[in-house]
DNA sequence: GGATAATTCACCCTTTTGGGTGATGCGGAT
DNA sequence: ATCCGCATCACCCAAAAGGGTGAATTATCC
């Protein structure tokens, strides 16, 4: 985030810098304020997009009339992201093997993902953490 | 996405005009471009990152109602009742050992249950079964 | 009573999963 | 500047699950 702000702040600065070099070089100074105003308005706004696409990180959250879900109880047990992904894959039937291909990752990568997943959802097996994560509200 | 798009531009127009206003009310021409920039920049940025969460956030809404058992659907698939059994286990997220255990059959009676019961859910692999049977309204 | 379906079990072999350990690189937070 | 968490991947080994075939005992239905 800090990145972003001083980033921000870089391209300000040259943008502005950049204006001035045209102005003064060309001593075109009848460029109006819309122009200027119009150019940053479209770059920051770019920019905003770009960052706003980064933070959220694709929140896709699946809701069902009865099934409310239980963000909290992720953040208790420590569950990430990643981890939850494959939690969903895997609640949707799908073997360890197709999840590594399909978030393309290697097989080793999914086991170390289920391992830490049981262990925070107190399962040994992987029909176990799927009805684990039902009574707790993770998935519907 | 055009509605942003709009809005942008009329957000633009807006605050373009309100500098104009000030500029000319006030009497205030000091006012550097950096001024203008800066505050553009800020106002757009925000914009920009109000867009990109809006736009990520997508909720998919899968309105199910209340489980209702589809009787039908297992004599159609040929689906006995002790193979329901067996079924009904495994998505409380039992193994085969603890199924033969609880059902006092051998392991190898569940496995050949289970391998009866993938053949008509038209599933190869016990998560998948279970996902099914949830789709087929016989699992809730 | 005989046909049919369901339940039970065995054996063999392959694939998938799970457990443990360790390592690397990246990014965020103090 | 450094530490920690996350995500990534590897290797080994053991347990569980799955696939195929075959077969013996019940139920169950006409």
């Amino acid at each position: 985030m800090r990145k972003i702000v001083i980033l921000y702040g870089i391209v300000l600065a040259a943008l502005t810098a950049l204006l001035k070099f045209i102005e003064y070089r060309y001593i075109v100074r009848d460029l109006s304020l819309e122009f200027y105003l119009g150019i940053v308005a479209v770059l920051f706004a770019s920019l905003g997009i770009w960052a706003g696409l980064r933070l959220t990180r694709r929140n896709i959250i699946i809701t069902r009339s009865d099934f409310k879900f239980n963000a909290e109880e992720l953040g208790r047990r420590g569950i990430t992201r990643r981890e939850f992904e494959v939690l969903e894959l895997m609640a949707q039937g799908l073997s360890n093997r197709e999840i590594a291909d399909k978030l393309f990752v290697s097989l080793n990568t999914i086991k170390s993902h289920s391992s830490k997943l049981y262990m925070k959802l107190d399962a040994r097996r992987r029909t176990q953490a799927i009805s684990r994560a039902k009574e707790l509200q993770l998935l519907p």
